[in-house]
DNA sequence: CATGTTTATTTCATGTCGTGAAAGAAATCG
DNA sequence: CGATTTCTTTCACGACATGAAATAAACATG
């Protein structure tokens, strides 16, 4: 028995379509403030409609109008003016999770898909049991809701980002963070606070914000690239994400580039994250140059940072590091575009810092790789890893599931 | 301005579902006859909307009750009896043309997805200049409508499946069995004909079909592999075709095993298909054993069943090369599941009279390259290949895609 | 064999949703 | 100021899905 919020469902049951009024929500999240003339251009729905269900999301307090900001518009002609909508940020809000290795973080995110201060906590998530870890979550979430200011509006959800593989949208079946395997960690959340709780894979998060970004709006194929300690992806297929119907995230890491090369952290061999991922890179510079002998599975920033710019000064040994990093970058690239030819891939992630330094020998891998038809279909390019974008994305996810506005 | 059919569509401008109609043939068609009740539960409405509906497409001649078969149905029991609902096979038909190297079929489609007989011609399709492809098409077309049975119902359009590229259901970008090059196929025939027309790559078609059965409905992300001369894939993702937003279709067959493995005839080195095509095995065969020296690229059925007989027996070179193309194969499949995850893989095509052979090798290779938590994700198994459904298949997107019942 | 039970299907009144047409509102233009 | 343009709302209507009730067609049973 599913619980109605204030916008009812038609009777496709779940099987495809949100309601109208979903999408309105969505479109103006995405698109930002817009008039109902472009809301409805942009949803194929008459003004009458528009007009009909932006009423009532206004009387409801899920839309707001802007209002004029004093000076006249920019493009303001002839003809009755446009009056701008946007969402109520205070309409609802949420609670966001981010669980990576030894670090939990999180924030309160709001109806518009904002985020609020993030509160980090360390912790040996490898050395969590499955209560500490759920009491050691819950706590900070209660703590996050005790925080709440009163306009925050109704708590509606919430979410949890994890590095690793998700099932389900619950259950963690393994994660690179914990010693753990198969926890549900949705369920008993949901249970402990009496709201709908859900988990999700970091990297689905992080391309769920990415597509969010309105010059991203009109691609329905796009692959996000995260370079980093390891390398992740995150897969939008046909407008949605794709988290294959096992709930698996896609595992583009571990796709194979040698198939007889070194051993990846996986426990195969082979693995483009053991030529590209941050710790291989620096595994291997710290065995040719003489580098600071630290942890050897999680390189700090400044650690690759310094190695990256010993490769823009033209050092041999880590511009051939980089080099190979990016060769083998474009052979698992070359695949992905055979099998999926999505419109876009973005390669993000701190590991962005080195593209400049692997993209010449990625471009040239994806030459040998592919046939110019392929590799014509399919544009590559680095995206600036300017901020976290993994709770925004959590908080999306979560607006987007709720069944309620 | 798009032609409204008998059955008119909702006010989601291609959006998403197709009409109610449309989801009712649909589902009459996979599943085969079947009780209003049994639709209602499969589709989710109540048996109110199904009534109604089925009513209307009585009434209009798409569908018709299944005479009672004189002996007692199997599951009778109390209550009133079931009343069967089948498609009318006679209430519209297409054309189905399939273009592969030196062949072109065609084949009449009717309503309920079912072929009628093939004509085969033979054409020297390399030497084909665009305009005497599209007259042989379309003479063969011609005269496939001139043969309509007076019975064969209203012709609702045409279907052409092609080896290769093609974008946007019309135009073949590239194909092995051309030497053209970008040459619109659909917009022509379709002028000619003033019939809608459309065109896919045969590998979809071929997967298209193969789900159709219904052990496989519930199989929302699905990859058939396609072993034959090349080695081909298609892919269903969320229910859908994926034929990436490009129109391009998926080229398992050219992602890498080894990349500086031997020269594919696709110009690029290690692809799978170089290790696992037909004409990789009898190339290869050839170098090492005696066998016939016949037209490399496209080694006959006969000459492969000899060459798999061999491996059967037990002679080592045979038997190693299968093992070598297993290996190629697992490893390409290991990239598939990384990347996508689908619930299952069906391995079909001529080529599978050799899977025995390539098989433990093949799952080696998965061992090797692949977690278990992903591994055990994906099924994997061989399809027989006893019928060349691709015609099929090009029946069931024609039927899918027309806006007409 | 009449009557009850069970299951399938249809009928009917109702509610929701999206729409076109027309009216209304708010600006600029001349 | 009235005309024009553009945006928004109002209103009556049609299409569609539904629940409830009626109807239909079997079997079960005493």
């Amino acid at each position: 028995m599913r619980k109605d919020g204030p916008i009812s469902e038609r009777g496709d049951g779940d099987h495809g379509q949100r309601s109208s009024a979903q999408r309105v929500l969505q479109a103006v999240r995405r698109h930002g403030p817009l008039a109902r003339v472009d809301l409805g251009a942009l949803l194929e729905m008459s003004p009458a409609s528009i007009s009909s269900l932006t009423s009532d999301l206004l009387r409801e307090g899920f839309l707001r109008e802007v209002p004029e900001s004093g000076g006249a518009e920019p493009g303001r002609g002839r003809g009755r003016p446009k009056v701008l909508i946007e969402l109520a940020p205070e309409a609802a809000c949420m609670i966001a999770v981010k669980l990576t290795i030894n670090r939990i973080e999180v924030a309160r995110g709001d109806f518009a898909g904002g985020t609020g201060p993030v509160t980090a906590r360390a912790f040996n998530t490898l050395e969590l049991g499955a209560d500490e870890l759920l009491a050691a979550l819950g706590d900070l979430i209660a703590g996050e809701i005790a925080a709440l200011p009163a306009s925050a509006g109704r708590l509606m959800g919430i979410g949890i980002a994890v590095q690793g593989l998700i099932h389900g949208a619950a259950t963690i079946i393994w994660s690179p963070a914990l010693s753990l395997r198969h926890v549900n960690i949705a369920a008993p959340l949901a249970a402990r606070f009496g709201l709908p709780a859900i988990a999700m894979n970091d990297a689905d998060c992080i391309a769920l914000a990415i597509r969010q970004h309105s010059e991203l709006q009109a691609i329905d194929n796009l692959a996000v690239v995260m370079l980093g300690t390891g390398v992740g992806m995150g897969l939008i297929i046909d407008g949605k994400l794709h988290a294959a119907s096992s709930g698996l995230g896609a595992e583009f890491g571990h796709t194979k580039y040698q198939i007889d090369g070194p051993l990846c952290h996986c426990g195969r061999r082979g693995c483009i994250e053991s030529f590209v991922g941050d710790y291989a890179l620096y595994r291997d510079a710290r065995s040719m140059l003489d580098l600071p002998n630290t942890d050897a599975l999680h390189p700090s920033e400044e650690q690759m940072q310094a190695l990256t710019d010993l490769a823009e000064s033209g050092h041999p040994v880590a511009v051939s590091l980089f080099r190979q990093a990016g060769r083998a970058l474009g052979y698992g690239l070359s695949n992905l575009i055979a099998l999926l030819g999505p419109d876009l891939i973005l390669v993000t992630g701190s590991g962005v810092r080195g593209f400049r330094q692997m993209e010449p020998a990625m471009r040239q891998a994806l030459d040998e790789a592919l046939v110019d038809t392929l590799r014509s279909q399919t544009e590559i390019r680095p995206r600036a890893w300017d901020e976290d974008l993994t709770l925004r994305g959590i908080v999306l996810q979560v607006l987007g599931e709720a069944r309620t506005g």
